[in-house]
DNA sequence: GAAACTTACCTCGTATTACAACGTATAGTG
DNA sequence: CACTATACGTTGTAATACGAGGTAAGTTTC
C-alpha cells in the first residue's frame, strides 16, 4: 500500500490522514542517524510507504530547525550537489519522545474505533 | 490521556496529529448506530479520549452529508431541542471501510517508525 | 409568566498544514 | 558546451480544526 496521492482516486482524504504526522515521521527517521533532505524522503517511502513531496519536506525541516529541534551540517564532496545533513538536538529528542508517546495512545484509540468496521472483513 | 487542547502545553502538534482523522472517527462512530451531533462528540470523548469542538463536528457533518455519506433525520420530543440524527448511507459505509483499511495500514507504518523511539522507555 | 438555564444546532474568521509547480545551484557526461 | 542528475529552496493554493459567537426550543425557578 502506498500513502501518496493516488491518480486512480481523486479523493483527498488520504492526504488529510497524513497531515500532521509528517513532522513526527521526519523526527523519528532521524532518531538513529543523520540524514539529508532527499534521503529522508526516500527512507520514509522505502521503510514505511509514506510518500512525501520535496515541497513538503523542506518547509518542515526549516520549521524544525527554527524551533531548535534539529541542527544542520553541510557536507561537500561525495556526489554532485553538497548535502545538508540534519540531526536531532536534545530538545528534538525530547519532542520526538513526547510525540511518539502521544501518537501511540492516539493509534490505540483509532484502532479501537475502527475495529468494528474492519471486523466486517473477517467474515 | 486526553486528545484535546492541553492548557499545560501550548504546542499545537497534538491538534495537527488529529487533523484528517476526525472525519474517519465520526464515520466510524456511526457504524453501529444513529447518533446526533453532540452525542457523537460525547461518545468519541468517552470511548476514545478524542475531544472535538462543536465548531469542528458540525462542519464535518455538513460535509459528509453534502458528499452523500450520511443522511439525517429530525427527531422531536424526548428532550429540549429537537435532535438531528445522522446515519451512514451505503456510500458512507463503503467509504468508512476504505478509510479504515487505509488507516490500518498507516497505523502499522507509524508504529514501525516510532518503535525505536518508544523502545527507549522500556529500559 | 418572566428570567435564567440547558440542550442542541450552526457559522465565520483565523491559523496551520501539505504540496504541486517552479526556480536555483553544483557536478558529472557525451 | 549542452544535457542530465542530484539536491536545496520558495510561492501560491486548497483543505482542515476550532474558538468565538449566534439562534432556537424547551425546562426550571421565583
Amino acid at each position: 500500500m502506498v500513502f501518496g496521492p493516488d491518480p486512480e482516486r481523486p479523493d483527498n482524504w488520504e492526504r488529510q490522514l497524513k497531515k500532521g504526522w509528517l513532522e513526527l515521521a521526519i523526527l523519528a527517521s532521524l532518531w538513529d542517524e543523520e540524514l539529508y533532505g532527499l534521503d529522508i524522503l526516500r527512507r520514509l517511502e522505502k521503510d514505511t510507504d509514506l510518500v512525501l513531496a520535496e515541497g513538503t519536506v523542506y518547509p518542515i525541516l526549516s520549521r524544525l530547525k527554527a524551533d531548535g529541534l534539529v541542527s544542520t551540517k553541510w557536507v561537500e564532496g561525495e556526489a554532485g550537489h553538497p548535502r545538508k545533513y540534519y540531526s536531532l538536538t536534545p530538545a528534538g529528542r525530547r519532542r520526538t519522545v513526547a510525540m511518539a508517546r502521544y501518537a501511540s495512545g492516539f493509534l490505540g484509540s483509532i484502532r479501537k474505533l475502527i475495529a468494528p468496521v474492519l471486523a466486517k472483513e473477517d467474515k
